[in-house]
DNA sequence: AATATCCTCAACCGCCGTGAA
DNA sequence: TTTCACGGCGGTTGAGGATAT
């Protein structure tokens, strides 16, 4: 069955002809989309409204970025996606010019595979056990990264959403080899949007565009730290100063606002996610994950240079 | 060259949240 | 409060192209 709007009239469906493209284009260039369940109908259309937005959000759009996904691309939709799951939507706005669609499309039928190359479980972003392992050797396409088999001592749980609506995360974990040092990238002080108000506006630190500095991870066993990064456990890493903006809550009422959200991890952090609740701030979450996340920029392992 | 299999990705499906009536 | 239309989202499908046999 299809939608209610499709029920109506007759639709056309599959794929869009040229001529179809053109008229969508037209229209909405001159008139905007409007209500989309008109458009069709003002566009001269046999489609549905809703099938109007998709292929205008998906495909005609003009600001849409068309090409492969760069390296760097890749990076982002990993480090976003241990963090958020499956939050197309929500990846796709890291990424300037790409759809939630094509994210999904690219994570299913690439990086996930990848991941299951390097022993690495893809909706955890978790190191296999070693019979799933066996029972995922999968061709990869792209040997870049399956060829880094050395950063399978890097290991950084990430949530997944349990059926209780309880978002169970593991503590990220990232294991240095002992005695090395490791330049690692992470925040500093001062965001560079001036418009910027809140902390809990992620375009504070969008990526590629967010401040970073170099720090040295001391050798040993470090974990993700703490801030803006909410991670932190036993931390063997220096601390950064807190993001100084104007209209900030003082750093205690910060601390105790996270402390709310987080319980204290030692593997594992379970936290109640009761997310109708209203009691979990998701963009909050994602807000604070993304610049925690910007550690990635050691994305490019080939960049690590680790030491053995 | 023919056929089978795999892979990609555009498009659809169905559910959900929101706001208006 | 209920109903409905609508937009948005994530999961899934299947056509068609690429690759393997």
């Amino acid at each position: 069955m299809g939608h209610r709007c499709c029920t109506k009239q007759k639709v056309k469906r599959g794929l869009w002809s040229p001529e179809e493209d053109d008229k969508l284009i037209k229209h909405i260039t001159e008139h905007g989309h409007g209500s989309w369940s008109s458009v069709p109908k003002l566009a001269g259309l046999h489609r549905c409204g809703k099938s109007c937005r998709l292929r205008w959000i998906n495909y005609l759009r003009p600001d849409l970025k068309k090409g492969s996904f760069t390296a760097e691309e890749e990076q982002i939709i990993i480090d976003v996606h241990r963090m958020l799951g499956n939050r197309w939507a929500q990846i796709a706005k890291h990424l300037p010019g790409r759809t939630d669609n094509e994210v999904k499309n690219f994570w299913n039928s690439c990086i996930k595979k990848k991941l299951l190359s390097q022993g690495l479980d893809p909706k955890t972003h978790n190191l296999l056990s070693s019979r799933q392992r066996s029972s995922n050797k999968v061709a990869c396409k792209y040997p870049s990264l399956s060829q880094q088999s050395s950063f399978t001592v890097f290991n950084i749980g990430s949530q997944a959403r349990d059926t209780d609506n309880t978002v169970t995360m593991n503590a990220p974990v990232v294991t240095f080899p002992n005695n090395q040092t490791m330049a690692m990238q992470i925040p500093c002080s001062e965001p560079q949007n001036p418009n910027a108000q809140n902390l809990n506006d992620s375009t504070i630190y969008p990526y590629g565009s967010s401040p970073w500095k170099i720090h040295q991870i001391l050798p040993g066993l470090g974990n993700m730290y703490e801030n803006p990064c909410i991670w932190d456990a036993n931390a063997i890493v220096e601390t950064f100063e807190e993001p100084r903006v104007e209209g900030l809550q003082p750093p205690q009422q910060q601390q105790q606002e996270k402390e709310k959200i987080w319980e204290t991890a030692e593997d594992k952090i379970e936290m109640d996610a009761s997310l109708e609740s209203g009691s979990f701030d998701l963009g909050l979450l994602e807000s604070t994950l993304t610049s925690a996340a910007m550690y990635r920029d050691m994305s490019s392992m080939d960049d690590l240079g680790w030491n053995f």
